[in-house]
DNA sequence: AAATGTGATCTAGATCACATTT
DNA sequence: AAATGTGATCTAGATCACATTT
């Protein structure tokens, strides 16, 4: 399951292809090259020199800032079928954040010059960054916003309705991440995240084991989530 | 004083029009045009469909996100020369933010599907709208999560930074918000920041006379953004 | 042994209720 | 009267110190 799972996935096309013309599509192709990870691989690290532009073609990872030693918050988990890192490539020198695998991952490396060439040749390309940088921008600005003001358990159901509507679209799902990264993911500590999840767990609004989740009361987390 | 300030500033060119060709220049500059806003004016609301892209001629203006009524966190204060909202535009279809005048100020409105035909026309120009996109992103990672771990004094000596090093250049400067902003700013309450601020007196690192500020260790203000 | 979980305690900052200043 | 500021009190969630589970 898992090798034709990655075998769909990585003919995936890339994102935004369709508006290159044939030998600029192939341009783009010959500029890359593929790598497989195992979980908790680093893909690629916070502040190192910018120099390619990782695609995931299979796997879940994480993206994570680190804030010091040891305090990290976790930006989003990312899923195969887009670019990541584009504006700490366009808009910075360095990475502005770190990359983990989560599960076995496959990722194809653009290399920025080819890119960048290929957002100044075809306007259309260009736009299609624009966009997908955008939307970035406008999910960061929303979730951590919602970090910032919401309390603990309209965090937490954020998150659970992250997995469930954003990244496995079920009410059913395993979360491949410790409870420590729940915590990052949910700006707080283990402890607190543990406690309000076993409330939610409690009140029979979630159940849960280990890592498998199931959404009892999808109207009570949308409530818990809307008043914060 | 005020009037020829605007002089200046009216006379800027539109950002990145040194790419343009001298048609291409021509028809973005017919696609605009000017309005003049007073002190606590609204100039884009959030949640509006987006129509035009707002650019401050002259003037400072606070970029605010409406978290619930009577809940802001001010994302950002913008000074002239830089779009406003592009994210907005490009990555939603409404504004994911409001921008208000904080004192007399000059906005010139762009069209937006000029915008767009000259991101797909001319790619050095896309490349410039990434860029400006990807800086902005950054941005606003860096001072939300810095919101989201730092303690009090930390986060108020990142805000006399941002006043003192990016809006103002000095070390003595006139804060055009109230302390209810000011708190939006800092993501805590007006209470909270009058306290914090008061101590920051009280410690001699910075002389603080009703708006008018002077910093007088930056060593210590950057040691507190530091340690957070 | 690393991750998960629990109970006791602590504390930063929010909230509340006013007084003072502009 | 709206903005600024102060003091008293409260509380959500952090921290600490372990026990339990995988």
């Amino acid at each position: 399951m898992n090798q034709s799972n990655e075998n769909i996935l990585d003919s995936l096309s890339l994102p935004f292809e369709s508006v290159l013309l044939p030998d600029e599509r192939d341009k783009l192709y010959s500029s890359t090259n593929k790598v497989e990870y195992s979980k908790r691989d680093i893909i690629i690290k916070q502040s190192a020199r910018v120099s390619e532009i990782p695609l995931i073609l299979s796997g879940l990872v994480k993206i994570s800032r680190e804030m010091r030693r040891g305090k990290n918050v976790i930006l989003r988990i990312a899923q195969p079928g887009s670019y990541l890192g584009l504006s700490s490539i366009f808009g910075s020198d360095v990475y502005e954040y770190s990359v983990f695998a989560l599960e076995n991952v496959t990722v194809r490396f653009i290399d920025i010059e080819t890119f960048s060439w290929l957002i100044k040749k075809n306007g259309l390309f260009g736009m299609e960054v624009v966009k997908q940088i955008s939307a970035d921008n406008i999910f960061n600005i929303n979730r951590l916003s919602s970090l910032l003001y919401k309390q603990l358990p309209g965090r937490v159901a954020d998150i659970i309705l992250y997995f469930s509507e954003d990244i496995f679209k079920s009410e059913t799902f395993s979360i491949p991440l410790t409870r420590q990264e729940l915590a990052e993911l949910a700006g707080t500590t283990k402890e607190s995240l543990i406690r309000t999840l076993s409330e939610f767990k409690h009140d029979k609004i979630i159940d849960m084991n280990r890592n498998s989740f199931k959404v009892n009361s999808m109207h009570i987390i949308k409530t818990l989530s809307r008043l914060g």
